[in-house]
DNA sequence: ATCAAAATGTGATTTGCCTCACACAATCTA
DNA sequence: TAGATTGTGTGAGGCAAATCACATTTTGAT
């Protein structure tokens, strides 16, 4: 139910834009002439919430950018549990070391809403590295950044606090996705229980629990439609 | 109690060899003539057991490489734990990200045994980065080989199972650090119980009494020394 | 609009690890 | 070489979260 458009010289169909790369933290550092060339090295593709973007296993050859949805990037445990290890957003991206060699994933991406994903090809993505060899301390700092947000997660699991690693699991949140309105902050992510406790090594029932002792202190508004408000910021600051 | 020592032109003082920084993965793409450049930017510190070589919040300005010997690289939680998120050997490096821009440590590097540490000071890899530009690619791959490590660390504590995770963690260490001998692969760091326990998130009683029973049933042996002999490798395998 | 499937909330029970406690061993240090 | 400090093994008990169970709600497909 997927389909590919490619985009020679017009910019992005979906989004009518022919600067909309310029959203992408990996490209933000590019000027004009640099993002036209990149947008037309941009193969566009569309998922529907649920659908698997890429098996683990698949062929890794291509910059994956989030151009407009969210999804999860899991693996999965020899007895069969899935651990998230990543929630990509608007301008996220992912596989940056594919671009340097071959390899296969080891991720699984599944769409979490309707998703606009761009990629760009290994060897097309050569060819542009060439033109512009400074892309690739974008890249550098990307992955530091990838580290970092690595680090705070191995510090939150290893607490072993189900308190300690719901109140990150929050802030990360807060932090990627959160829009700020009158009533507090907004986390709209098509994120079930599950998800929660697969990112945070929980179950679904330690997270419904906590979720609702939260929401009874006031910390947070459980909404409809997998909603969340955070009325009290401060409490998942770490 | 530390000294610093300065080779402009002589290669390593301590260990002999103009080529030593052949053996640190991030220059074994480099030529001869490249591994002498490198050599000169050198500055080389000695550690006795226990020191401390960096705090965190110090200024993090230099990349860190292992010559010889071993350390942990950790940070502490707000309530004061320690989580161990690397232990580096001979050949590791550290600090990637502080040749990109000036940054404040997160961690805390402590010797866990005398250590020869090579430092070069960011001004000056800056310079050679511009003659050697594709030492770029190295940085980016060391990086990539972190994140993949760290991923798999998250895997194994967010199982909770301190089975596993202490699988993972004499897994890790085989495979950084284990020699081959006619009984088995020896581990030969001066990681103490708590250590270990820090590094995958458990407490030292529960390292202690895991590794009895493995040691009970013949999959490993416990020397004296904090020397670990690894029998059963397959065990490990994950 | 209807039904099946998926997700959620919540109680009861179990359990694996943490915590606490202490004896003993190893290691530093003057 | 003695004494202090740090590290280690192991038992007993408690507890937080996993597991199991099931009713209810939400979602999605036809």
């Amino acid at each position: 139910m997927k389909h590919t458009l490619r985009f020679p010289s017009e910019g992005c169909v979906t989004c009518g834009d022919k600067m909309c790369a310029k959203k992408v933290s990996l490209f933000s550092s590019l000027n004009d002439n640099q993002i036209q060339t990149v947008v037309k090295l941009i193969e566009r593709k569309h998922y529907k919430k649920g659908e698997v973007i890429m098996h683990s296993g698949d062929d890794f050859n291509r910059l994956y950018i989030v151009n407009h949805g969210s999804l999860k990037v899991s693996t999965y445990s020899q007895d069969g549990k899935e651990h998230i290890l990543y929630i990509l957003n608007d301008g996220d991206s992912l596989g940056e070391l594919s671009l340097l060699k071959k390899v296969v994933s080891p991720y699984n991406l599944i769409a979490l809403e309707e998703c606009f994903i761009c990629t760009i090809p290994k060897y097309r993505f050569d060819e542009f590295i060439k033109e512009t060899p400074d892309i690739i301390f974008a890249i550098l700092e990307s992955s530091y950044e990838k580290i970092a947000s690595l680090e705070k997660l191995v510090g939150a699991i290893a607490s072993n606090d189900a308190d300690i690693r719901l109140k990150f699991l929050i802030h990360q949140l807060i932090k990627q996705s959160g829009l700020k309105t009158p009533k507090g902050i907004l986390i709209n992510l098509q994120l079930t229980r599950e998800d929660m406790a697969n990112f945070v090594g929980v179950t679904r029932e330690t997270i419904s629990r906590k979720l609702s002792i939260l929401s009874g202190e006031g910390i947070l508004e459980l909404l409809e439609n997998k909603q969340l408000l955070i009325v009290d910021q401060d409490y998942f600051e770490m």
